[in-house]
Parts: C-alpha cells; structure tokens; sequence
DNA sequence: ATAATAACCGAACGCTTGTTCTGTGTCAAG
DNA sequence: CTTGACACAGAACAAGCGTTCGGTTATTAT
C-alpha cells in the first residue's frame, strides 16, 4: 500500500508556500519560478514548476500559466494590505483572558482568524503582533463592547493614561475593558461609557494588564 | 507662460489608470506595457513606458523596472478583497441623517473612505452599496456606539424585527440607532444596551428609517 | 522665424521567464 | 527482478516584455 509520504503536502511544499507569501509581502508581488528555486534549494526551474502544479491541484494557489510570476496564495491570502488577526479565545467577565503564548503568532494557518485592512489601522499598529477575543456575554457592556463583538489586542503588560485596556482584576476574579488611567493611590478603570461610574483599584490591589484595546468590530449580521 | 494642459495628469493618464485598475480587478496582476497600449490606442510601447514614468513621479503608481508587470497603484488600491466605502458624513442627535443622493456610488475617487475586508463582511451585503458614517458626540451611547466610531449601513426604507436601523424621529427631531421591533401599536425600538429602556413609537409618529446597520467599527488610536 | 520642449511612433535589442524534453536515481508493488 | 510511479536535474527553446534609440510632429516661448 501506499505509505509513501506524498499525502497532502510535505515539506517542500510548505516551504514553497511560505517563500512565496513572504516574497510576495515584500516585492509587492509574486516570485518567478527560478526565485522560488534558489530560495528552496531546488535547482531545476522544472521541479518548481513540478510543485507549482502540484499545489494548484491541491488548491493552495491559482497560476496564470504563461504570464511571468502569475501565482497567487488562495484561501490564505495575506494580500499586502491586509492584517490576518488570530482569534484566540473569548472574553468574558468571570474568566481570565487567553493571551498568546510566546512564539503563536507563526503558526496560524487555517485557524479561526480576521482580517483587517491596514488602512483602518492606526499607523503605530501595523505589522504587530495583534490577537482577536470574541466578546461573549453582555458583561462588557459598560465599556461599549456588545455581546459577539470582536475586540483587537495588543500584548501588553503596560498602559499609559488614556489607553482602554484589557484587565484580570485577580481579587474580584474579574475580566473587563476600561481606560486606564494611573492616579496617586492606585489605578481609575474609566468605563467607554460616560454616564457609568469609574472603578478604583487601589495600589495593592493586583490589576494585569493583558493588553491594549486597538480596535472593535461589530458584524451585525441577523437579529441581534 | 505655461497655458499647456500637461499640468498634473491629463485625460490620457487617467484613462491608463482607469485600465490598470480594471484590469488588476480582473486578471489578479497588473497588465503589461502593451496590454496598456492596446486598449488605450497606444501604439508605441515607449509612449507607455513615457506615461507610465510621468505617473509614478506623480505618485500614482509604483513601478519596479525590468520586472514584468512590475507596477501597482497606490493611495487608491481597491485590492480584489476589499470593500472601499464611502464616508458621506457623520451622524448625530440632533441632525438628519446624509444619505446617499442616487447614483453617489460611483464617484468616490479620493474622498474620504473606509476600506473593510470582504470576508469581515456578512455574506449577503458583499458588493452592495453601502455606506459609512462617523459618530459624533455621546447620543448614541445607548446603542453602545462611541464617540468616533464609524458605523456603516445599508440603504433601506424598511427593516424587518431585530434589525439594528437608523432612523429619523421626526416629530422628536432625533437621529437614533436602534433594534426595531414591529409591535400591535406601532413600533419598538429597542436600545442595544439591556440595561436601557426601549423607545416606544406609535403608529402615528413618523419614523423615517434611513439604513440598516452592517457593522460598527471603533478604533482605538489615541486617548479616547 | 526659430529654438525648445512635450508628445509620440516604430523597430531593434536582449534579458527574463515559463515550457518542454531527455535522463537519472529511488522506492514499493507484483 | 522488473515495472512504474515519483522526485529531481539540466539544458535548450521560444515567447513575453521592458528598454533604448533614432526620428517625427505639434505647440509654445523668445
């Protein structure tokens, strides 16, 4: 039987796919197949073609044959100007936040994700290391933040006044979006909304900043 | 003096724009010299080249020479997942809300605008007409839309129960978002904060809707 | 009128690039 | 062992494509 490695993609493949997406992020357009060669240690252009079919066939990418660098990613389109977010978890007022783990960031292929447009993102913020929560529960309704929502974080363990961050409140086990703001005896939780009174931590409470808040979305897609 | 059309871009390098554009859109890469020249009556390779130069020095598109197809547009780069729409004002309290004049779609080259990914999008609303307005002030605090957000809609005179809409009280001269409800006596509708009481309207107030809402977008940029 | 300049044409040149063809070594099934 | 896939190499070919250069025409400033 057929126990030949040749199920899927292997190894090479993989590292014709990432070549490619990371070529094409930085030329702003896709590599011609003896780029892709030298770049994977394959020396004949025909191999690369060879694999070229291979992943079109598995529907990894469309090829415009005959036309120079006529390749594009599909399904996992990293398009220049656009931000694929992972979505790591929920948030929720009882539970801690998921923050991600040291060296995440890599390894989300066809995992549960956003994309965003860079133009919508504050120019500081393009190209970090961003993570996506799911708003679950109306518990952060005081911060303007709906159930289902998407809120987009930066990993941060720190927050300048004004900045609306993402904090574990361990003594009252408590998840909550306010903006943060530092005061002479400890910390003021402002909520987003206006007419709700602020929280104060004072300095020997422990607050965790998970992270900074850079963006909500809310899809209003069918009844609430 | 100078009286010569050739100042900024004429009619000739808005069409080569035009086709560059359209032709990204439909062939996922940009078109060759002589693509260009073909269907912009060019007959000289060179005189494309000529054009093409005199629009990257004026910033319209990005060239990289000797790479075949090597160009892309840039400021306006309505990349195949996007959606660009159109900010056509903001929405407040106090004021009617500026709807889209008839055929207003078509004419945002340069204005102000909001690009979404499609795959943000509801399925359904991708490729409609819509349009983007931007918050102002703290009214809509009950619908758990802030200061600055962007909220975008759908055109609609109508709304079925549980969609969130804009409308226009006219006889309260107030612009809400609301969930709207259909009740015996006339209509309800409901603030998207549970805690807030609802807005019962009877059926002789007139109720304007503008829009349905398709997604809110709030960024978090600097101090509120 | 004249010189300068912008707009434009056509052809030739040559590099880039995808394609194709022949050939080699490996591994598993029969 | 033989057969036949699969993975791979290398070379040669031809088409695609950007570049360059000599030349022409119209418009404008002097």
């Amino acid at each position: 039987m057929m126990v030949r490695k040749s199920k899927g993609i292997g190894e090479r493949h993989q590292k014709i796919l990432g070549f490619i997406e990371s070529y094409q992020r930085e030329h702003k357009h896709p590599p011609s197949i003896r780029e892709i060669g030298e770049h994977c240690e394959i020396s004949s252009t025909s191999v690369v073609n060879y694999y070229l079919d291979q992943l079109e066939k598995s529907g990894y990418l469309e090829r415009d044959r005959k036309i120079s660098r006529g390749m594009r990613l599909t399904g996992n389109t990293p398009l220049g100007d656009m931000l694929r977010v992972p979505v790591l978890g929920v948030i929720q007022a009882g539970e801690p936040i998921p923050v991600p783990a040291n060296a995440d960031f890599s390894s989300f292929t066809s995992e549960d994700s956003v994309e965003i447009a860079t133009s919508l993102m504050p120019a500081k913020e393009k190209g970090k290391e961003l993570f996506a929560l799911k708003v679950q529960g109306d518990s952060m309704i005081d911060a303007m933040v709906n159930d289902g929502d998407i809120v987009i974080l930066k990993p941060s363990q720190e927050a300048r006044n004004g900045d609306m961050v993402a904090v574990w409140l361990s003594e009252r086990n408590e998840t909550t979006l306010k903006y943060f703001y530092k005061e002479k005896d400890g910390y003021r939780l402002q909520p987003a909304n206006p007419t709700m009174k602020p929280i104060m931590v004072k300095k020997n409470e422990q607050v965790e900043i998970k992270g900074k808040v850079v963006m909500v979305i809310r899809k209003m897609d069918r009844l609430n």
